[in-house]
DNA sequence: CTAGGGTTAG
């Protein structure tokens, strides 16, 4: 669609022209950007910014629009470009180019990008910097160096907060070297910094790819022991990696600590363990958690429907089989009026 | 909502 370009609001609207700024343009452009339109952001820019004198935040909205949209060379030309304009780079600035090097593997340029960064007056390293910088020396594999600039943060008055230990990490993880990445994971509950989803994630991951089911085990018993509530992602890994070795009564123990913690699991999940434990023989278990599913209001997916159906044939369990059909029935049925209702 | 940390192997 061709982007129609009206013109700015006019003197003889003042009520408009009061209320829109480089404020409102700023809003514009990250609506754009954030819907991966940042080629119509910036004919939006080079439209109104004479008309809206464009501040810091104007030119690093567009820096992260081209970042996120994975375009380092047009966040180049367009960086230069700005810097013509007289735009001074600030700390966000700077992090956003770095992340887009990191990103694209270009390790040595983000450093490179520090180093400039350090000799302004105007900017430091900050936390979401050196964070960055710990995250492509994983990419590039450099565990090494993602640890001495962990380190350099401490040194530096930085705080490492959660995010950073993260990073640090997924550096190890990424470098195979999950014993010390494990120590990370370790150091954050002694130092009282919380382990959340993405801390999880990372760890059973980096086990789940070299095939170290022991491991997984661990990050699991303590994620379980501390109570925490896993999102669906870390749910499905841990779900598909029980299933898929063979100890589907380990997929049944995540869904109901979950169910006990009052969770929903996800469609899929069940879809997962409902095969698992049918190829296991335990048809009946799957029966309950399906049944389970359908009890907290959701519907289970065509796919567990059919695994379940199939399994109650095969066994000639002829009373389950048409207790499931009517159940899914059901449901369907009071999804279609909950569709309609909406409408 | 101006910035960082997780997904994916052959």
């Amino acid at each position: 669609m061709p982007l129609l370009l009206a013109p700015p609001p006019s003197a003889a609207r003042p009520l408009l022209a009061l209320t829109f700024g480089v404020a409102e343009l700023n809003a514009l452009l990250r609506a754009f950007c954030a819907r991966g339109r940042v080629a119509e952001a910036r004919a939006l820019f080079h439209r109104y910014c004479d008309t809206y004198p464009p501040d810091a935040r104007t030119f690093n909205t567009l820096l992260l629009g081209f970042k996120e949209a994975g375009n380092a060379q047009a966040l180049d030309l367009f960086y230069h470009d700005a810097v013509l304009r007289g735009f001074v780079p600030d700390s966000v600035s700077y992090c956003v180019r770095m992340d887009a090097y990191c990103k694209k593997g270009r390790f040595l340029d983000a450093l490179d990008l520090l180093d400039e960064m350090r000799k302004r007056e105007n900017c430091r390293p900050t936390l979401q910097v050196f964070t960055t910088l710990i995250y492509g020396a994983g990419i590039v594999r450099n565990a090494t160096r993602a640890r001495q600039l962990f380190d350099e943060m401490g040194q530096g008055g930085v705080t490492p907060d959660r995010g950073a230990h993260n990073a640090l990490m997924g550096a190890y993880v990424r470098a195979r070297d999950l014993q010390s990445g494990m120590t990370v994971m370790s150091e954050m509950e002694r130092k009282g910094i919380g382990l959340d989803d993405v801390s999880y994630n990372t760890m059973l991951c980096g086990f789940q790819r070299i095939g170290d089911l022991e491991g997984i085990w661990k990050v699991y018993s303590k994620m379980v022991g501390s109570g925490f509530m896993p999102r669906t992602r870390t749910t499905m890994l841990l779900m598909k990696v029980f299933c898929e070795n063979a100890r589907p009564d380990l997929g049944l123990e995540l869904w109901d600590y979950l169910l006990g913690k009052g969770c929903v699991p996800h469609r899929h999940a069940l879809d997962v363990l409902v095969t698992g434990l049918c190829c296991r023989g335990m048809v009946l278990e799957a029966y309950r958690c399906f049944r389970e599913m359908i009890e907290m209001g959701m519907t289970p997916t065509e796919r567990a429907f059919r695994v379940l159906e199939g399994f109650f044939k095969r066994k000639r369990e002829f009373e389950k089989l048409e207790e499931i059909r009517q159940m899914m029935k059901a449901t369907q049925l009071e999804e279609h009026q909950c569709d309609e209702e909406a409408a």
